[in-house]
DNA sequence: GCCAACGTTGGC
DNA sequence: GCCAACGTTGGC
């Protein structure tokens, strides 16, 4: 069991459209990063926690919960032409790009600023704190992942 | 909108 | 393989 923070700009895809989502599921597509690449690929696995983040917004904060429930395929956002994402190098008989399916699990009562990180002793050493990280996704630990149930007072969902 | 940090590209 | 130029990310 390993948990992950996912970045996404709420004015692209919030929390709120993947709880609207059929099955309050949604493929996690876009990713052209080697490094995150990698970590959808081979890396989260079924049952995996996630924390969705909302970045690039009026106030950057981790929101809710999610979990992992398909593990990394192909990402066909690459292999179409009419997609933003389109990769030309990508093809279906070498896919460069993958994603996995994530389903929505819970907003945070108490939704977690950058500030709030920042001065909680077992969250000011997250990756997404740390200068220049762009990672979009990113490795949690356990303690940070019971820490913010803990904040937020509900019971590990997993 | 600004700008620092970072990843990628491409000429050499 | 170096490195300058460029595009993107993302906090502020």
């Amino acid at each position: 069991m390993n948990y992950w923070l996912m970045k996404s700009e709420p004015s692209c895809f919030s929390l709120d459209d993947l709880k609207q989502m059929p099955n309050m599921t949604e493929h996690w597509d876009g990713v052209r990063n080697y490094q995150a690449r990698n970590l959808l690929r081979d890396t989260i696995k079924v049952g995996d926690g996630v924390l969705f983040y909302h970045s690039n917004c009026p106030e950057p904060s981790i929101v809710g919960l999610a979990r992992v429930v398909r593990e990394g395929y192909p990402d066909h956002t690459a292999l179409d032409p009419r997609e933003k994402h389109f990769d030309p190098k990508s093809t279906d008989e070498k896919p460069i790009w993958f994603m996995v399916d994530v389903q929505y699990l819970s907003h945070l009562t108490h939704p977690l600023s950058r500030d709030a990180l920042r001065q909680h002793p077992l969250l000011s050493g997250m990756g997404v704190l740390r200068k220049g990280n762009r990672l979009s996704v990113q490795p949690v630990t356990v303690e940070e992942w019971q820490a913010i149930l803990a904040i937020n007072e509900i019971e590990d969902p997993l």
